[in-house]
RNA sequence: GGAGAGAUGGCCGAGUAGGUCGAAGGCGCUCGCCUGCUAAGCGAGUAUACUGGGAAACCGGUAUCGAGGGUUCGAAUCCCUCUCUCUCCGCCA
């Protein structure tokens, strides 16, 4: 969310600003509803200071039969001051949505663009491998090397569900474990293990609600949803907190499944792992002091960069423009991995700074010394990895040509110090 | 699922025949003084949000005692609903 006297004060700037991302924001509506607002807001406060102080006398006459008048008088005032305040209810309410579905501006250097096709190549890493052979990819993999069934998890579940089994589950495990250890022995990341449903306020705060509610699982009965991404439950960890600035930044990592509707993609990535309801991600997430935020966010996207580099996958780092650039970010670089079996890189992490956007929706503060005032935190977070998808880049990157796959040596120990799986 | 108890400021904890309570007291913390031997004593300060004025320092207003609603001139205090915590019973990995 972005800061309402910000916005009032930067009206034409803002709305020029978030023009790049593409979705059009009608500012005009903020500019009227801020405005009855403070009218209304000053009109009630003025009665209710002149009501406070009547009352105040009131409460000093011993004789009430002397204050008969003044009661009168003041059932009247009070009467104007509900009518009032429930005008200024509707107003604030309507304001409040309409901040929440207004997007995070941009980066000032994030490049402008209007498609994915603008995001900009930052760095490549890595060999890709070479082949004398045609590479499959990984489904026509796991599934004769009978470690992924997805005829089984369509069965029950459906479609875009996967059932792992034997050694397929065993690396999607042991992947889970190489991550999380080295994000909290080597980064120092804290491990978090949260719910994996949370309720609507969390999903408010780190800004899936209340625009993208279509995207989300939802249960019946009960208003929790389903996290797609341990990006909410971690976020809302510190929802409504002042922390310390000498505690800052605080790193966290946490394991979850993640559930994702995947509406409005009917058709795309129908085959293999790439796009499920549910997978496995292990998250990074910081809250930061604004003026580190950024370059907390370079060392966030080196530890997620340095898994693929301990495993030996080939990727590049991009940066996002302006037009897919996510609702609640300012910055974002993906890391996409080489899949050679599909001859492309796909992402498989996105690591962004959400600077006070997300802080603001969930009052994420710090105070920088004792005496000042709280100021917000900066959140940042980035997927370190998707489990799923990395298992994916493991089959086809390291496919050999009899079929079978040779396990990463880092994650041998892992993997109980089988070299291969055949 | 059944029965009961509770939710006050950074923490602990007063405060229910409604007004002088943004809220006693203690602890903690900050600043100053004193003293001097590793601690004590004394004084002052110590919530947040919104909003008006001001260049600013700052001054004023409103709201907040789990959340929302009601009664009332006036509510931390009375009434209703909800949420959460704790105890006991049941069930259960």
């Amino acid at each position: 969310m972005l800061d309402a006297r910000y916005l009032r004060e930067n009206l034409e700037t803002v709305e020029a600003r978030l023009k790049t991302r593409g979705a059009g924001v009608d500012l005009e509506r903020f500019r009227q509803l801020d405005g009855s607002r403070r009218e209304l807001l000053q009109q009630t406060e003025t009665l209710k200071a002149l009501r406070n102080k009547v009352s105040d006398e009131i409460s000093r006459i011993k004789d009430k039969s002397q204050a008969q008048e003044r009661i009168a008088e003041m059932r009247e005032v009070s009467q104007r001051i509900k009518g009032l305040d429930e005008e200024l209810k509707g107003v604030e309410e309507a304001l409040e949505n309409f901040l929440l579905t207004v997007p995070n501006i941009p980066f000032a250097s994030t490049p402008v663009g209007t498609s994915e096709a603008d995001n900009v190549e930052i760095r490549k890493w890595g060999e890709k491998p070479a082949f004398d052979f045609a590479p499959k990819p990984h489904w026509e993999i796991g599934e004769s090397l009978d470690i992924l069934d997805f005829e089984r998890g369509a069965k029950l579940a459906g479609a875009r569900f996967t059932l792992y089994k034997g050694a397929g589950a065993r690396l999607e495990r042991a992947l889970i474990n190489f991550m999380l250890d080295l994000h909290t022995e080597r980064h120092k990341y804290l491990e978090m293990l949260p719910p994996f449903m949370v309720n609507r306020e969390s999903m408010t705060g780190t800004g899936q609600l209340p625009k993208f509610e279509e995207d989300l699982f939802h249960m019946e009965g009960v208003d929790y949803f389903l996290i797609p991404t341990a990006e909410v439950p971690v976020t809302n960890i510190h929802r409504g907190e002042i922390l310390r600035a000498t505690d800052l930044p605080l790193c966290y990592t946490a394991y979850t499944p993640c559930f994702r509707k995947e509406a409005g993609s009917y058709g795309k990535d129908t085959r293999g792992l790439i796009r499920q309801h549910q997978f496995n991600k292990v998250e990074l997430v910081k809250f930061a002091h604004p003026a580190d935020s950024y370059s907390e966010l370079d060392k966030l996207l080196d530890d997620a960069e340095e898994v693929l580099r301990l495993l030996e996958l080939p990727y590049r780092v991009v940066e996002l423009c302006t037009a897919d650039l996510g609702f609640s970010a300012a910055r974002t670089f993906d890391i996409e991995v080489w899949l050679p079996g599909q001859d492309c890189y796909r992402e498989i992490s996105s690591c962004s700074n959400f600077e006070d956007f997300q802080a603001r929706r969930a009052s994420i503060r710090f105070r920088a010394d004792e005496k000042s005032k709280p100021e917000f935190v900066h959140t940042l977070n980035g997927s370190g990895l998707a489990v799923g998808r990395t298992l994916v880049a493991i089959l086809e990157n390291y496919q050999q040509a009899n079929g079978s796959v040779i396990v990463p040596e880092a994650l041998r120990p892992y993997m109980g110090g089988i070299e291969k799986i055949a």
